[in-house]
RNA sequence: GCGCCCGUAGCUCAGCUGGAUAGAGCGCGAGACUUCUAAUCUUGAGGCCGCAGGUUCGAAUCCUGCCGGGCGCGCCA
């Protein structure tokens, strides 16, 4: 029903060379330096290396790079970190570049490097533009990931937002670490709800006829947006279904309905730039069949059986009665009690329907991650079991929560009321307040953190709105080029940069280095509120380089009396700028040329 | 009652999947504007990391049990 949209094939001659970071350069040294330990028979050969890790140190003081590798490795070799250290020490000192090893707390190794190996990372920070920070350790992944999936009854809402963003700067993250990506959007569109919306479009259609409708009762959806639908009904069919049976129109009228509110809803993404790759409807997935695919292979597996369940626990609904249903063993797989498949009048379930939903996509992908409401915590458990009983464990699925966002106007909370139809559009808000201020906004705190959402400080302009801070760096990096521009300076070629950077300039190339790691990590860790977190301390380093000139003159960065100074301090700046525009890309946010 | 999420400075939150002396912003105190954009920066005070055990070289981080808050509990979607 819903055809998905063109899906960009991803040239491989398109695919910029990945370029080895300066963590990736030195952790492939402490790798060598095990490697030599395990020849001489210090460190046994199986000795499990994952837990080892080549960080910054918290405290500069403590080097440029530290492992964790004496202290790690320690056990395996059966001896203290100290005596290992030792051992790693007289390796490591022979790898490019390093000043100093110490050793230091419990078996710290700490490594100092020469400035040439920073210049080097600047260097790469040039090279690869756009692309620095792309890693491949995803590559051969399919990551399926599916978010927003918003019933089509309407369009979006505030409640809808964050998820969306979240789910949309995953999917980029994945694609920059190599992985190979499907944006999905599910459409629930077999469920009653889908009905409510048939009817209340079927009333627009007898107002566009010229019927006085009166109040849309109540149980319908009153809003006006449906007002266009009943107008293309009326265009479409004349008079011909004003007086049929429901039966007559109700399976048209869905499809058209739906239809229409996936053009909204597509309309609103579009807003934020957020683009699906593939829309999969819940009503072609039941047709085709894939259900019963589904169940019959959970019954193969003697993952299902007819029962009766017990009563929920808590408040009892009023119209509780044991009946017999087609149940998923889901207990079996660490839910809390069986799931019903079908219901008593032997359709589908949603969690039914969900389940060969995600076999679907499993057969697809190496990895599924879901985009949903805090709300929904609940049915986690039984479609992890579902996908685990399905593909027999081998697809992972990661349901990541995202906390609701309290909409405040100066201090003040937003009342929303579904009932009403008194909620805040998603459209509103970002027309209000712009796209990237929305985006960054959603990815400024943990997804399963409660966020507030004020209007007046998203629009702020201070350095109270992280938006702005982030984005006024950027901007001020690119003015610092067209002025330094004007007086004939020019950002240097690394080579020229030896010997210009004091310590805080230092600071901040190291700082801007650590873009590839964290875009790493917040890809494998499925948190891409890290690199807004990342973007707002980078600015600040550069805001606090920059003021230095305020005070002193002399380390303004834009001096023609010291051109080669200048130069040098212009190219840092400039890939700082680099490095601020590439972790904005990642949040679908676009940094600001002048402000 | 059960499940999930959360509990870190007065407030809002980070904390690099177990690392070194727990960080940032706001707010409060004290400073820097003939600025390369002060739309910014510097500096000070402020902490039994909810509590109690456990795991180990090492715990805010992992495990168990409490306490407190949020969300959920359906043949709904």
């Amino acid at each position: 029903m819903y055809r998905p949209a063109v899906r960009a094939v991803p040239d491989p001659e398109l695919k910029p060379p990945l370029l080895q970071t300066i963590f990736d350069i030195y952790a492939a040294e402490v790798n060598r330096a095990i490697d030599a330990l395990v020849a001489a028979g210090t460190v046994p050969a199986d000795a499990n290396r994952k837990p080892v890790t080549l960080e910054p140190p918290r405290d500069p003081t403590h080097g440029d790079l530290s492992t964790n590798a004496a202290m790690v490795l320690a056990k395996p070799a059966k001896t203290n970190p100290r005596a290992l250290a030792e051992a790693l020490k007289q390796e490591l000192a022979a790898a490019p570049h390093v000043e100093a090893v110490e050793i230091a707390g419990p078996g710290f190794l700490n490594l100092r490097l020469a400035e040439p190996a920073w210049i080097a990372e600047l260097a790469r920070i040039g090279e690869a533009g756009a692309h620095y920070g792309r890693s491949s350790f995803g590559e051969g992944v399919r990551a399926n990931i599916e978010y927003v999936s918003a019933n089509p009854t309407g369009p979006m809402h505030m409640g809808h937002c964050r998820g969306a963003v979240v789910g949309d700067a995953l999917a980029t993250l994945l694609e920059f670490t190599g992985h190979d990506v499907i944006r999905e959007y599910y459409v629930n569109d077999a469920g009653g709800q889908v009905d409510v919306l048939a009817r209340s479009a079927h009333l627009r259609y007898l107002e566009a006829l010229g019927e006085d409708i009166g109040e849309i009762p109540e149980g319908l959806y009153p809003g006006d947006y449906l007002k266009p639908v009943g107008d293309a009904l009326a265009r479409e069919y004349g008079d011909e279904l004003r007086n049929a049976p429901e039966a007559d129109w109700l399976p048209t009228f869905r499809r058209k309905a739906v239809d229409a509110m996936l053009e909204l809803i597509r309309t609103d993404l579009g807003k934020l730039g957020i683009h699906h790759d593939l829309f999969s409807s819940e009503y072609d997935l039941q047709r085709s069949g894939a259900v019963d695919r589904a169940e019959a292979r959970l019954r193969e597996m003697g993952h299902v059986y007819e029962g009766v369940l017990e009563p929920p626990k808590g408040e009892l609904p009023d119209d509780w009665e044991p009946v017999e249903l087609t149940l998923f063993r889901a207990s079996e797989f660490g839910d809390d009690v069986d799931r019903p498949l079908k219901k008593s009048d032997g359709s589908w379930t949603y969690f039914g329907a969900d389940a060969a939903y995600h076999l679907q996509k499993a057969e697809q992908a190496d990895l599924l991650i879901d985009i949903w409401g805090a709300d929904h915590a609940g049915t986690v458990k039984r479609i992890k079991a579902a996908v685990e009983a399905l593909t027999g464990g081998k697809v992972p699925l990661d349901v990541l929560l995202v906390q609701m966002v309290r909409l405040f106007r100066a201090g003040e909370p937003v009342k929303m009321s579904k009932r009403s139809g008194n909620f805040v559009t998603l459209a509103e808000v970002v027309d209000e307040v712009g796209k990237d201020a929305v985006r960054f906004m959603m990815l400024s705190r943990r997804a399963d953190a409660p966020l507030d959402f004020d209007f007046a400080k998203v629009k702020e302009q201070s350095k109270d709105n992280p938006v702005f801070y982030v984005q006024y760096a950027h901007a001020r990096i690119q003015s610092m080029l067209r002025r330094a521009e004007a007086e004939g300076l020019a950002p240097a070629p690394p080579e020229d940069c030896a010997g210009h950077f004091d310590e805080t300039d230092q600071a901040l190339l190291q700082l801007a280095a650590q873009l590839p790691r964290i875009v790493r990590l917040a890809a494998e860790a499925h948190e891409p509120h890290r690199v807004a977190f990342f973007l707002e301390s980078l600015a600040a380093a550069f805001h606090a380089n920059y003021n230095r000139g305020n005070d002193d003159p002399a380390l303004r960065v834009v001096r023609p009396e010291d051109a080669a100074r200048s130069n040098a301090r212009l190219a840092l700046n400039r890939a700082v700028g680099q490095v601020i525009a590439n972790g904005l890309g990642l949040m679908g946010v676009e940094p600001a040329h002048e402000m």
